[in-house]
DNA sequence: GAAGCGGCAACAATCGATTGCGGTGAGCAT
DNA sequence: ATGCTCACCGCAATCGATTGTTGCCGCTTC
């Protein structure tokens, strides 16, 4: 069609020889271990034995050198499936998540995906949508697949699912969020220590009015923030009546349904401890509706520190989490439980956040948010 | 060792007889086809046929409701790896992108797993880290686990790499950058229209120094939407001299260098047409350092809309792009080609995008920048 | 010089599912 | 009663790698 073709066949004499093109246009034949073995003139079995790290010591050094040039040469990569299949080992994990697009998840994503390459494991990827079933499906599918273990990073509070791993004997981490059973690995943040540290910088700027914009309570991240600020609170001797609600979910809709019914209810607070990120921001857009400005009319803090959260206006006050060292050590947590035969590692490994503070805390100044927009 | 199997079993007879507990804390052995084979009391070349949706003809109806029946009771789930030995076919698709921290991202990753899930297959994510070298690897390893086809998000214009997947014939569909050469399908957003968008509503506005923030020039997109703002400049008659500015990559710290190259070359503009928002963020940081304030001293506009853009101060004039429709169209793509025995398909699959008018762009007031900020 | 031993490699079974081919029996026609 | 067709099902090979066991060879040792 295009007129590229002819030109570059007449332009070919001139041009060095290179090396030829689309010779291979019909797919190569993959090699597999017997023609690794014909090339060097063994039994596959010696192959095997000498390309394996673990049972080359069973073979004369002489043969594995000529086992591994033979392998190099015609470009051997083994058959995952066959071996698999075999030793019933995948060399593959499997991370589950709620969903993708939640900033949340792709740092934890990312730390559990460095961890698992450089160790020689695969990672699949599955997205429930937020779905109980399609996650169970989805698992299932999985274990179909012989995945050696999972990374869940979608536990609820009650979670049969969850149980049933466990019961299975499945190796299986838990991260960012466990179960009420401690049955299985968990690697999480400080929930305690990163609300208490909102709540002690909110009390030292002078406020005493604090509400809690609670998680769901099917989450144990929703049931660990608020009993941590209930414990700030009563550790600073300030007021807890009605000071917690809970959201329906880690929205940013759910954080603004939150506020509204927080303005109905008449209580008045002069900041805001959100139990996530897009809770506060909920907040914020829905205080701003109702024409309140941060930080003037109040001070509002978050959890976990998303990307962007810096650039917002003003910026957010936030307890920083090492997401991608919570994915890397949950990854890690995994690989020794896969790698040894031992009892399945018991921890719950809890990582310290970092109070960031930015632009929606400040010193209180003017009269609490219900004597402004109360009736 | 613990106290509480005793304490079960003194405390189970006033206990109402429930379903025993942890029975299989030991674990299961998994059903196999044969289990079901010999519940069912027939072969399991049988069993296979019953149960495959394509081979039941072949098969007695009754014998076929006694195979599903048999399964179902024992709860059977094929071995992917045993079936895909034998079929070479796995059902898993990898998607390789090149850093899922990276807002465009999953949008793409999320419609791409939806899609994929649907039809029954299982997503691998492979994260190269931008590193050629990791992906060369990474994608040799995908290989040997048998996928049955790539979705790449990280080609470069010239790739060796891809070039390779389609000598071999490898199912392979690009997305979001292409290669030079077209050999392989590929879905990706339409660049010309999105910059020439940018650049008529920034000249409608009056603007007249135009100045654009290219992408490198070793990814397609770097290359088109430069290509296409040179042809859109043109058209409206505006002056090109020394307008484009190549940036070493995608981000806001190349972004911002390309904005101190672009001052201390004393260019003077009004706007900027950044080739994505990432390079936009890095140049409204550095304009704000120099003291310039958008949109009063310029405008800018990005391209991608990714998440949060929206909430930004000011928000981010910019071309909302379909990522997940592109992640799920490529996957689509990768589907008609696994399954049907047929050509690879060839087409170059342009979603187009919108412009979404925010806060960046205004119409011209002032005098250009450089007469600003210049000696 | 024969028994014994160690090192090395080959043989063959195995993982679990799929599939080409052959065999059985029922049903029908001659 | 014999032969034939057709529907249905079983046999066994196969995918590619791993691994327990066996066998061979050569060397030591008494």
């Amino acid at each position: 069609m295009r007129a590229s073709p002819q030109r570059r066949t007449t332009s070919t004499a001139s041009v060095p020889a290179g090396p030829p093109e689309s010779v291979y246009s019909v797919p190569v034949k993959r090699v597999r271990l017997v023609d690794v073995a014909r090339e060097a003139g063994v039994h596959p079995a010696t192959a095997s034995r000498a390309l394996s790290p673990s049972a080359r010591g069973e073979v004369n050094q002489r043969t594995v050198r000529r086992v591994v040039q033979a392998a190099e040469r015609l470009g051997y990569v083994p058959n995952t499936l066959a071996r698999g299949l075999r030793t019933s080992r995948s060399y593959v994990a499997a991370l589950v998540i709620p969903d993708i697009t939640n900033s949340l998840f792709p740092p934890i994503v990312r730390g559990a995906e460095q961890v698992l390459s450089a160790a020689g494991f695969t990672l699949v990827l599955t997205d429930t949508n937020n779905d109980p079933d399609t996650e169970r499906s989805q698992i299932a599918s999985m274990q179909a697949h012989g995945v050696d273990g999972f990374i869940i990073a979608t536990a609820r509070w009650q979670d049969a699912q969850m149980e049933e791993l466990a019961e299975a004997g499945v190796p299986t981490v838990l991260v960012n969020r466990r179960t009420a059973k401690t049955d299985l690995p968990f690697v999480g943040a400080e929930d305690h220590q990163g609300v208490s540290m909102c709540v002690d910088h909110l009390a030292d700027l002078g406020h005493r009015n604090i509400v809690h914009l609670a998680g769901p309570a099917d989450t144990s991240t929703g049931r660990d923030r608020s009993e941590a600020f209930r414990i700030a609170m009563r550790e600073r001797q300030l007021p807890l009546r009605s000071a917690v609600l809970e959201c329906s979910s880690y929205s940013e809709t759910a954080g603004a349904a939150g506020v509204t019914r927080l303005l109905e209810s008449g209580r008045s607070f002069t900041a805001i401890v959100a139990a996530n990120d897009l809770l506060a921001l909920g907040a914020m857009e829905r205080l701003s509706a109702a024409g309140l400005h941060c930080p003037r009319d109040y001070s509002i803090t978050g959890f976990n520190d998303l990307s962007f959260m810096s650039k917002l206006t003003p910026p957010l006050t936030t307890v920083r989490v090492p997401l991608a060292e919570m994915g890397a050590q949950a990854a890690r947590t995994l690989l020794d439980w896969i790698g040894s035969t031992a009892e399945p590692p018991r921890l719950q490994s809890l990582l310290p956040g970092e109070l960031i503070v930015r632009g929606t805390t400040s010193a209180v100044e003017s009269s609490p948010v219900s004597d402004l927009v109360g009736a």
